[in-house]
DNA sequence: TTGACATATCGTTATATTACGACATATTGG
DNA sequence: CCAATATGTCGTAATATAACGATATGTCAA
């Protein structure tokens, strides 16, 4: 029994459900997913990994932050942000199987 | 051996999948997903489960049909849609773990 | 306190996406 | 052929998103 969500989900929930993936849905965002899920980096770091000025990875980080799939801990002038929704590792090795090895 | 894309990926492909996560990313797209995934659907049967004119329906379903998601196969005057991506399922389970029991 | 550093926010412009009506195409039955 | 049905395409207006420079905030070290 406990049959897992075999139906179809409310369009609302659907709604919340495409506002999170649009919110993962930017290479710059998908790589710091991808680092973030081996630990914790700081905005500058992140910035750098994307070939990006900081101040948008900041703006980039803030957008995933408000939607719960990251969280962010600060220390000194540093933030360190780590990831806060576990489900994102499972969602990142879908898109691995998809994407990563073509 | 056989490390499973344990590295970052190249931006490019980060750049397609959010392309493909991108179109995914819409209420009503999730919904016919949801339901391809159990089977065949036609798009005037689409439409309705997501209380939308057909037109827009054919729009939504052209879109995942672009990037690899759907197949299409016309029978008469009828067209019916069905999943050509087979990491669609694990996605969408990821989508429902997260989302479907709120 | 000052200056350098790290991060965050604001304002603007360029671009993309969405919804929707109107129209076009294709198929079937009479 | 004609009308009805099912799907597909086009033009456009409203809205959302992205990138970026400028500027602001917060922190540390001297």
């Amino acid at each position: 029994m406990a049959d897992k969500t075999a139906q179809l989900m409310d369009l609302e929930s659907l709604g919340m459900a495409a506002e999170c993936l649009k919110t993962i849905a930017h290479p710059h965002r998908l790589r710091m997913i991808q680092m973030l899920l081996s630990g914790e980096y700081t905005v500058g770091e992140l910035a750098e990994a994307c070939e990006i000025p900081s101040h948008m990875a900041s703006e980039h980080l803030r957008l995933m932050k408000r939607c719960g799939l990251l969280q962010a801990e600060r220390d000194g002038r540093k933030t360190y942000y780590s990831v806060a929704e576990p489900h994102l590792c499972q969602l990142m090795n879908c898109i691995e199987g998809r994407f990563g090895g073509d």
